[in-house]
DNA sequence: ACAAATCCTACTCTCTTGGTAGGAATATGT
DNA sequence: ACATATTCCTACCAAGAGAGTAGGATTTGT
């Protein structure tokens, strides 16, 4: 009478595949509206928070993670705020992604610096996600900050571009 | 003396975008399974917890939503079990991931029927979010439950196959 | 009848997400 | 010097989903 012999003993966390939560998305959000304001100095906090209409305190501790990243420079006091440490066509949106949310990979066996999983050997679907990562891992080192202020539609839907002119 | 006043409204929830998780992954590996042993007739949970190494209960929840999901038979009582309703090559990783998933895209701005946002005309963040939906959504639908028990690496890794031999 | 299966409903537990609160440090204009 | 505007830092919290369990009812073959 077998009942609970497979019963598996180590329990996979949550943390199994998040792949774009709010937190990138507003980081994303963020480094959008700084790329379009950075040229006339610092932003606040505030002013960016007022044109995303998104909460301050939230977009607080995520501009900290973009700011410890190295991806701004931040100055205090009066008149202070913050502004991209680069120029926008230097950061990939793999990379803020990245940062902010720590892994891409669609799946949780595969982490950024390859597999770990003791069935890797033999586990057959695995060549899928790895494949499917490579695919997205592609897509959004191909697209900058840039990119996305200049609404380079034809870069970020390719043949999915209804607007743009059909390609040769 | 602004404070509060950007605070948000309606927070959003944690849905935000779970891509793959256990649930999905465990589907795809009981698919695969399946396709494997369902020539020898019906095969019982048990059978492929065993194989698998998974929780026979966990396992049963995820088996339930393929069943009725329309992409298996089973049959109840002794010798009864599971089998693939189709053939392996009809099948698509998207339509099982989308059945156990719910939705693959990366954000959930971006809902399987189209966009849902109201700042969606505006957005310019939006394009991006699109374009990698279209990435992965294009990805999954080009490989079948067939390919991975064949083992297809070429299909499943593309340029990325180190054992595969250089494309001409 | 009995055993081996699927089916069904409900429950639990833990972690992450998505925030909030309050204050300390720092820079600027006057 | 001082008030003010800003970044920085450390906690804290509520809700919900993910991951899995428990227990039984029903069906079928022998």
């Amino acid at each position: 009478m077998i009942t609970d012999v497979y019963s598996v003993t180590k329990i996979e966390r949550g943390t199994s595949v998040m792949m774009v939560s709010t937190k990138g998305r507003y980081a994303l959000t963020v480094m959008v509206d700084l790329a379009r304001k950075s040229e006339n100095g610092y932003v606040s906090l505030s002013d960016i928070a007022e044109s995303e209409n998104l909460s301050m305190k939230y977009l607080e501790s995520i501009i900290a993670i973009l700011n410890k990243g190295g991806m701004l420079k931040s100055l205090r006091g009066k008149n202070g705020g913050y502004m991209l440490a680069r120029d926008p066509k230097d950061y990939t949106i793999n990379e803020i992604l990245l940062l902010t949310e720590g892994t891409l990979a669609p799946v949780n066996c595969i982490m950024q610096d390859g597999v770990q999983c003791d069935k890797a050997a033999t586990c057959s679907t695995l060549p899928l996600w790895a494949g499917l990562d490579k695919v997205i891992d592609n897509y959004l080192k191909g697209i900058t900050l840039e990119d996305i202020i200049q609404g380079n539609r034809k870069k970020m839907l390719g043949e999915y571009c209804e607007s743009c002119e059909p390609a040769e």
